[in-house]
DNA sequence: TGTACATCAGTGAACGCGCGTTCACTGATGTAC
DNA sequence: TGTACATCAGTGAACGCGCGTTCACTGATGTAC
């Protein structure tokens, strides 16, 4: 009656029953989503790459056919971390692309980008740490050649995309946007990080969405 | 010729020899001030309880007469990592303590926490992160029944102290200076995460500086 | 269409590592009388 | 002032743990002829 995971819901996958062929078909995929799984719950730290090919029902040597090093499938991993917070804010910046006017609906991609990163960071905290676990790689940010056309924008890119669009519509002096998207970037990010390991992790979602209102405004103010 | 530690510089701490007495004097304190060697070199993850006794020249045991386990270490080294930060704002803080005209004063109150705080961070990264590492425990905030009077204020109480300066000259209405404090940290703790694991890890001294300068003058325009 | 064979993607066993922690111990210290 | 003895603060040895990684291997797959 020993459990083989922490879970006792899932069984240890059977090699030769749950699977039908010897061949696993997909295996770096499939790993990189054990390690996601485990990111989400854990961050960072949790990408144990035993843990990963336990999860995908397979050897652990089975890992490095597939990724170098533990770090390799880490790194795999926080790119799709990366990509879930990208997804995350696009989906909150769909009904500010619908806004006509132009001034009005630069403000309210600007005020998405920030609300679907900060919402991001507290539900999805796991995956938040992770995209922004310090190691080798830096977060991706404007041109990183590995990318490019393949995937959507990064979050980077949404914001540079939201500040751009003030720009042009004149909400936002042209002196005022190079750079501008460190500012915006910071603020944003230090509230996630004060919400999610500083005092704010007691605050209430009232006080918290109060919070990234005044923010917001601060930014849209002050920048 | 194998090198008991990583450094080859320090020789293995000889127990008979080096110390005088079969009890050490202050080992507590001597762990700790190890765990901050370690931290400041490797972040929190660095804090290794036989790393710090074999730094005090002390068996790894000998640390349990001191701390429960090693979580107690890590909550102590990283209580004192605090307060360097505390240090490092007080400091900055001086000269503005010295101007005459309130308003100037509280601004440049504000300014100088910013400084500090930005300083810290690039300068001191192995304790900046340890400060915030996430664990049980959180960054002190406004009364932590343990301290109050033992030591001086937090870098939060800084902050506010700062912020009361600015409400007091009527710089900062009064009417925001309510969470305010969770705004300009929010803005100047991200900061502070994009320049040492984000993308303003490559930018270069002046940027940084730069940086800074519009991100407080952001805040001071828009808090 | 059938077969030989190179290549690919797994297996099984084992390794060394350093960690935190526990055990039974002993030398040093300080206090009561 | 001297001594007995409890308490304190160390020692030495060992433990189990889970990790990443390496080795020699084998079953499955796909391609050339």
């Amino acid at each position: 009656m020993k459990a083989p995971h922490e879970s006792s819901m899932n069984e240890r996958p059977d090699r030769s029953t749950l699977r039908a062929t010897y061949h696993h078909g997909d295996l770096r995929q499939t790993l990189v989503e054990a390690g996601l799984a485990l990111a989400r719950e854990g961050g960072p730290q949790a990408i144990v790459l035993r843990e990963a090919t336990r999860r995908a029902g397979v050897a652990p040597n089975a890992a490095y056919r597939h990724f170098a090093n533990r770090e390799a499938l880490f790194e795999a991993v926080r790119a799709s971390a990366l990509g879930q917070l990208a997804s995350a804010i696009e989906q909150e910046m769909q009904s500010a692309r619908a806004i006509e006017a132009p001034q009005q609906r630069s403000r309210a991609l600007l005020a998405a980008v920030g609300r679907g990163y900060l919402a991001f960071a507290q539900q999805e905290t796991g995956w938040f740490r992770t995209a922004f676990a310090s190691g080798e790689h830096d977060v991706a940010v404007p041109t990183d050649p590995a990318r490019t056309a393949q995937m959507g924008l990064n979050p980077f890119e949404l914001l540079s995309y939201a500040l751009d669009a003030m720009a042009q519509s004149g909400v936002l002096p042209a002196e005022r946007r190079p750079m501008a998207e460190f500012l915006a970037w910071s603020t944003v990010h230090g509230m996630a990080m004060l919400m999610i390991d500083g005092p704010l992790r007691q605050a209430t979602p009232e006080q918290r969405a109060m919070l990234g209102r005044r923010l917001l405004e601060m930014v849209e103010k002050g920048i």
